[in-house]
DNA sequence: TTCAGAATCGTTAACGTTCACAATAATTAT
DNA sequence: ATAATTATTGTGAACGTTAACGATTCTGAA
C-alpha cells in the first residue's frame, strides 16, 4: 500500500501526498517536510501500473517515429517497426501510443520533424542519419523538455544525446578477426561498400574502420582493397581487382551492410573460388546465402529489439524519470547457418 | 473501455458480463449468448493490468523457482535466478512473487518438490536434471493444472512439457562450423567434458554430437577424439592423448561446457601450441580468457535472459491464456573478444 | 473587528476489473 | 393463490493513483 500508508502515517490526506510526490502547489514547507520525511523513513515506490490506468485515457503518451521509408527492396526499416509495435501492443492498455512517420532525404526528414512538433508529443525516436537536422531536432527537443532516442546509429551530436546501437567500429573488429579465423594472413581482403543513391552511412564506415583496426593489429602488412560499388549498377571489375581475384590467394570479403547477398552471384559469375564472405543484418537474401554455405558469416544488430528497447526505455523515463534504458549498446549478433532463428 | 462499453451493448450490468467472461456460474443461456454476441462484434480485450491491480493484494501469483544450489565455484545458477528477480520486480506491483528453492542431488531435489507441492503455487519453474523426477513433478502438475517450464536443458518427457532452452545439438554444430573454420581438416580434434561429480549434463552429450556431426558433414574422416575429464582431479596425459598434443598439428578443442578457462593453463604447462578452443559460458574465467586470446570463441545461451523470460511467460500465460512464450528456443550467442559486453 | 482573497488541505470520483452481496425474477411447493 | 426456494441479474466497494473541486485556515487591508 502506498499513498494512503504515506498520508495516514504523516496525519494527512492522500490529496496532500500526492502533490508532494508530483510536486504539485499548493502545500507549505512544513507539510511537504512531514511528508518526505515519511517518505524517507518507510520509503515508497510509486505503483506505475496503477498511476496509467488512472491517466490512460486521459493522459495518453504519445510517441513519434520518423523513420526511412521502407520499400520493397530496401525493407530494413520494417523490423525496428515491428518492435516498436510490439512494445506498443504490450502498453495500449496503459493509454501509450505511436504514430508512425517516414521519410526519403535530407529535405523531407526536415518537413517530417515540423509535422511532429506541430502536434505534442511525448517522446520522439528517430535516427540520427543528418547531423544538421538531427542537431536541430535535438534542440527543440530539449526546448520544449521531451526525451528523444535515435536508433540504429551514433554520431556526435552537440548534446548528449540517447542512441540505442550497435557499436559499428567493433561490429567490424569482429566481422576483422572472424574472416581473418578463416582467411589467414596470406590472404588478400576486400571490403564491399555497396552504397545506394544517399551515399554511405556513418555505420559503414565506422566497420571498416574497426575492420581495418583489427587486422592491422595482427599484421600491418595484410592486403586490403577498399571496393565501392553503386547499387544499382552493374558490376565491373578494373583490371586491378580482375588481377587480385583471379590468383590463387584465398580471398575474404567483407560487405559493411546488408547488402551481401549481392556478392555471391558476382563471384559465381566471373568463377572467383576461395573465397569467403561476412555482411551484416538476416534479411531473406542472406539468410539464403548463409543456408547455401554462399556466405559465412552474417552480423546482426537486432533491429527489432532495437524498436522495442526504444518504446520499453521511453515508457520507464516517462512514467518513473528512469532513463537508464534510453541509451543501449545491442550485442553483436553473429550468425552463422547453424544459429539461424526463423521468426 | 471494455467490459462497460458491452454491458451497456448488450442491455446487462457489468456483473454479468464478468461473469460471463470469466466462466462463472449464475448467469442463463441467453443472455450469455447475448452478450457474447456482442463481443464477437465488437471484440473485448481485458485490461490485465487493471485486473492484476484490482487482484494484486488478495490473488498473488506465486510462483516457485527450483534451481540447483549455486556454490561459489559453481554460480552458474545465479544468472538465471537473476532474470527471474529482475522480472519479479517488475511485476511484484501487480502481485506476483516467487519463491526460491535448490538442491543439490536426486533426492533433495525430490524432497523440494513435495515442498512446493505442499504449498499452493500458480507455478513451477526449475530444471529436467532427473528424467523420473521431472516426470512424476509433471504429472502432479498437471493434475492440479499448474503450469511447469524447465531451464537450460530440454530431455524427453513422457508429456509435453515447456523448455526455455538452447537447441544443444545446434550449439555443438555452431561450434563445430566455428572450430573447423580456425583448424580445417587436417587439424586433430578433441572433444573434453569436464564433469563434476554428477556426471555429465544432457546438455554436453548433445553438443558432442551436433559437434561430430557437423565435422562428419564436412568430412568423415576428421579426426575427433573424446576426452573426459573430471573437474577436480588433476590433469594426466595418457600416452596416447601425449603423441595427439605434442605433434605440429593445428589442435581444435571443444569444451562442452562452461569450463573452457580450465584449458588454457594445461595446455601452457605442457607447452602445446597450435591450438584453438571453444567453449560456452561467460563466467568471469571464461570472459577473462577471450580477453587474452587464450579461447578463441564462447558460446552463451542467455541464462539471464531464460529466467527472465520464464517468468514473464508465465505471467502472459497465467494471466491471458497464452501459452507462446513458454517454450523458447533461445538464440546460441557466439562470442569473441570483441563482443563480449559487460554487465 | 471584519472580510476578501490567498494559501493550504481534504474529499471524492474516476481508470477497468473483480466479487461479495443485495435485489429482482422465475420456479416450485403448499 | 401465496409462500418459499432457486435462478438470474444488478450494485457497489475496492485495488493505487490522479486531479478537479470544495472546505478550511490564514493573511492583511479596510
Amino acid at each position: 500500500m502506498g499513498i494512503k500508508r504515506i498520508a495516514k502515517l504523516a496525519n494527512v490526506s492522500i490529496g496532500t501526498v500526492d502533490r508532494v510526490l508530483n510536486k504539485r502547489s499548493g502545500v507549505s514547507k512544513e507539510t511537504e517536510k512531514k511528508v518526505l520525511k515519511i517518505i524517507e523513513e518507510i520509503g515508497y515506490s510509486k505503483n506505475t501500473t496503477a498511476s496509467r490506468l488512472k491517466l490512460a485515457a486521459t493522459k495518453k503518451i504519445k510517441i513519434a517515429i520518423l523513420t526511412p521509408k521502407s520499400s520493397t527492396k530496401w525493407s530494413y526499416w520494417k523490423l525496428p517497426k515491428k518492435g516498436i509495435t510490439k512494445a506498443i501492443d504490450e502498453l495500449t492498455e496503459l493509454g501509450v501510443m505511436a504514430d508512425f512517420y517516414d521519410f526519403t532525404d535530407s529535405s523531407t526528414y526536415k518537413t517530417q520533424v515540423k509535422n511532429i512538433f506541430l502536434k505534442n508529443y511525448d517522446a520522439i525516436v528517430t535516427v540520427p542519419f543528418f547531423k544538421n537536422a538531427s542537431n536541430s531536432l535535438l534542440n527543440l527537443a530539449e526546448s520544449i523538455n521531451i526525451p528523444v532516442v535515435f536508433l540504429d546509429t551514433e554520431i556526435p551530436l552537440h548534446a548528449t544525446a540517447n542512441f540505442i546501437r550497435q557499436n559499428s567500429e567493433k561490429a567490424g573488429m569482429v566481422a576483422g578477426r572472424l574472416l581473418h579465423g578463416l582467411v589467414g594472413n596470406d590472404g588478400h581482403y576486400f571490403i564491399v561498400n555497396i552504397s545506394n543513391d544517399k551515399g554511405i552511412h556513418a555505420n559503414g564506415k565506422q566497420r571498416e574502420n574497426g575492420f581495418r583496426t583489427f587486422l592491422k593489429s595482427i599484421d600491418t602488412d595484410i592486403n586490403i582493397k577498399t571496393i565501392t560499388h553503386a547499387v544499382d549498377s552493374n558490376f565491373t571489375f578494373t583490371e586491378e581487382l580482375e588481377k587480385l581475384f583471379k590468383n590463387n590467394n584465398t580471398k575474404g570479403i567483407f560487405v559493411t551492410n546488408s547488402r551481401s547477398h549481392m556478392i555471391p552471384p558476382i563471384l559465381k559469375k566471373h568463377n572467383i573460388k576461395n573465397t569467403f564472405v561476412i555482411g551484416f543484418d538476416m534479411n531473406k537474401e542472406n539468410i539464403e546465402c548463409l543456408k547455401n554455405d554462399k556466405i559465412n558469416f552474417i552480423l546482426d544488430q537486432n533491429p527489432k529489439y532495437q524498436g522495442y528497447a526504444a518504446i520499453k526505455g521511453l515508457y520507464k523515463y516517462i512514467t518513473e524519470q528512469d532513463a537508464s534504458d534510453l541509451n543501449i549498446e545491442i550485442p553483436i549478433d553473429i550468425i552463422v547457418k547453424e544459429n539461424i532463428i526463423e521468426v
